[in-house]
DNA sequence: TACATGACTCTAG
DNA sequence: ACTAGAGCCATGT
């Protein structure tokens, strides 16, 4: 499915510092219910070898599991290399999407689409 | 074909 | 602000 081929692109583009929610990603790849389906891939590493998981988060900012990393801290440590706080909750690591998420604008979804058009996928 | 699974998200109370 | 519960859909068995 080229879903996944298109949300690999946009995985590649979330800016360094900066991180990305399941859902806006799918939104981005053109199917905004696909949000499960990203999770899915990135744990099955069907994005592609250089995509920047650590950079992807759920809706509230939480870190996965980090069942798929190396190791247990991994996804926070390589996020705090690159300048995200992160800080610890009942639930897990946590990132504060207000100040570290992805704010993509409505040209940047439509910059994807042309360019998803002219690859054919 | 049928049913369970899950790096998810939205809604209602 | 928080929490269940429902909705979601590609995969795997």
């Amino acid at each position: 499915m080229d879903f996944y081929q298109r949300a690999g692109i946009v995985c590649r583009c979330i800016p360094r510092g900066k991180v990305a929610s399941y859902g806006q990603i799918a939104l981005l790849s053109g199917k905004p219910k696909n949000a499960r389906q990203v999770g899915y891939a990135l744990n099955r590493g069907k994005l592609g070898e250089d995509v920047p998981a650590h950079r992807v988060v759920n809706g509230r900012g939480l870190l996965s599991g980090a069942a798929a990393f190396e190791t247990f801290d991994m996804q926070k440590n390589l996020l705090e290399g690159e300048g995200v706080e992160v800080f610890g909750t009942r639930d897990g690591w946590q990132v504060d999407m207000k100040r570290f998420g992805w704010r993509h604008t409505l040209k940047d979804a439509e910059e994807f689409r042309t360019l998803f058009r002219k690859m054919g996928i």
